[in-house]
DNA sequence: ATACTAAATACAATGATGTTGCAAAAATAA
DNA sequence: TTATTTTTGCAACATCATTGTATTTAGTAT
């Protein structure tokens, strides 16, 4: 695919088939990953630390964000463009409690939150866990 | 202090003195801890494992509830009665850049949010990242 | 108070997770 | 193609978390 090239090299990344891999697995499975479950799907392929690595690399470009569930941290994809100098997410993630999978619902933004006097907020998180569409039934 | 036990007993477990003094350290330090913190607080008492299980068990009981933020797991008291049967968790969590505590704002409520078609909430976790009131100087 | 029973703890062992340094290999530039 | 820089694999290490079991302790009955 080509545009996993131009993607690695739009944010000024060389193109290794790990970088490939790894951007693949994550527009494939649609849902957040944690290392764990990109080392299961590309573990025979790279070693456990190229993969650290590579998410390392790919947090600073901007071109995934972290999500925190209550498993721990999670990795997804951002969808409009971050860069090394500034990620902007106001999005929430959604964890469904059936089948597990955590998603960005890019479409819904946190709402404005009036905190009390004296605190400075830069950054929001907001989990909701709960029944998933597909599992909703 | 006689306040702890009657927190145990409430919750139908045994006082220890491990129990005892992981609760206390809870109220006195206010803001949320990690394992970690907890062991650095009281490892020299007590096996690490000991810690795991005693947090494992506040966890079950809804003495205590989980705080996620980017650098991972943390707990804090439970404010309003939760118990085994059910968790209820509607406030906020404000984790400060500068000085790194991550605090309960009990008074500050998620606000209500739409989701699309087929999502069913049930738990909300709303983190947010910036200077709290002490470091705002 | 003492003995009994169930629960909690300490310790050891193991597994999972994440990091660092360095030599070998691969990707870009010349 | 060769030179230069980046990336990868490997080994070692450090941290974090879990499990099993024998011992100890808390609560209860005697």
């Amino acid at each position: 695919m080509d545009q996993l090239r131009e993607t690695l090299k739009v944010h000024q990344l060389r193109t290794t088939t790990c970088r490939e891999d790894v951007l693949s697995t994550f527009i494939n499975k649609k849902n957040a990953l944690s290392h764990g479950d990109l080392e299961g799907a590309l573990g025979e392929n790279y070693d456990r630390v190229t993969i650290y690595r590579t998410l390392k690399t790919f947090l600073e470009k901007g071109i995934i964000h972290k999500v925190l569930d209550d498993e721990g941290l999670r990795y997804a994809l951002c969808s409009h463009s971050c860069s090394e100098e500034k990620h902007q997410h106001d999005h929430i993630h959604f964890k469904c409690n059936i089948c597990g999978k955590t998603n960005c619902l890019e479409n819904q933004l946190i709402p404005e939150i009036a905190l009390p006097q004296g605190y400075k907020p830069e950054n929001f998180n907001l989990l909701i866990q709960g029944t998933c569409p597909s599992c909703n039934n």
